[in-house]
DNA sequence: GTAGCATTCAAACGCCCGTTTTACCTACGA
DNA sequence: TCGTAGGTAAAACGGGCGTTTGAATGCTAC
């Protein structure tokens, strides 16, 4: 399986991963991370210090990459002539989308990082707004241009409001149900669809 | 303190709620929790039968008057001759919103309830839709009456919407801070003001 | 080939978990 | 007044937890 193709450390990651998904930070066990990444148990302690510090790096991996994308997305989408809020909400959309559809874990990283929301963690909200914050910002001052008879508090809130739906809509807390005949790739695109619709009305609020 | 005025199990419900809000319901521990409520470790086995149980009476607790009001509210909405969609937004979140804010736990309701969703649990999942769907097929009729011209599949979509973001503001994900000067209850009020206008927006999209 | 280092391994450490047992209160109807 | 049922108490059960240890292994450079 994953044993011959990659290292220890990366074969951790993502069992880690999927099983905190699963089962939360908690309720996930380093016995059982290390029975399905098929490594020794000690190996988490050697490679990682502790359990605490793996958490953190199965963050990191996927933050990363996930942060450099909607900030590409966000610059391409600002130097097309006649981009509109729709394209500008994509870019702060799509990229999350496309990691949840990520062969190799993506899927399950974003019901990581809803649980994360839920955990309320001080510490874990500092790393991710270290991580995040820059993000945001640039956005905001995107989205400020694109709306600028909108207050600049009033957009604050309302960025809030769409981090929040499409934190939920991801990691596929709602009610809706995926109809037979559709693949998981065509729910999630049409997910977007109705996010971006939806937000881009509700920025446009008077 | 509470060991006064409330019977064991109110006690051990009070108690499990807040830890439960504060650590998970993997991550606080029977002893933890009876050592809060100042009950003995073997109460909540006595009282509950088992920690899963425990689990599912804080959830009941709180739902069925969470249920009721919602649905009063919204039956007096319509009753109202000229009232629109804003009032019907209100009737589904403001319940939320005084929950959150209720003395003796309610803050702390909403944000175990945010672990719910996140717990992914089908069990759990279950238990909701038996408590919950009815209402959201009442909000359902009432919206589809409001906006004749939405397709009633869309309709679901944003509804959905609407409930993520209103879990994802309830429990104080956001990054929005509080500022200094501004009470909790005011901080809320202002947050059920910004979701209910952006999402009547969102909900008369095109 | 062997020295040196990074990695893996099995085993054990002390601790905390959910649950059960058994004895002990305490109030109330007969 | 006594028997009894409902509640509380302390202690123990087996088992799983994160972490540490020290020996065995593989790999690279000389």
């Amino acid at each position: 399986m994953n044993s011959q193709h990659f290292s220890t450390k990366e074969r951790i990651l993502g069992a880690a991963e999927q099983l905190f998904a699963r089962l939360g930070f908690a309720g996930a066990s380093l016995r059982q991370v290390t029975a399905a990444a098929n490594v020794n148990l000690a190996a988490v302690n050697y490679h990682f210090g502790s359990k605490e510090n793996l958490i953190n790096e199965v963050f990191r991996r996927r933050l990363d990459e996930l942060n450099a994308h909607r900030l590409q997305a966000l610059e391409e989408a600002l130097e097309r002539p006649g981009s509109d809020l729709e394209e500008l909400l994509g870019a702060f959309i799509n990229p999350a989308l496309d990691l949840s559809l990520d062969r190799g874990g993506g899927g399950a990283f974003v019901r990581v990082l809803a649980r994360a929301y839920a955990e309320h963690n001080d510490a874990l909200r500092k790393f991710l707004s270290d991580n995040y914050g820059h993000v945001m910002k640039r956005f905001h001052a995107a989205f400020a241009q694109r709306l600028p008879d909108l207050d600049k508090e009033e957009l604050y809130w309302r960025l809030d409001i769409v981090a929040g739906a499409l934190t939920y809509a991801m990691a596929d807390f709602g009610v809706i149900k995926r109809k037979s005949g559709v693949t998981e790739q065509q729910h999630r695109e049409r997910s977007a669809e109705h996010l971006i619709r939806f937000a881009a009305a509700g920025l446009r609020a008077p």
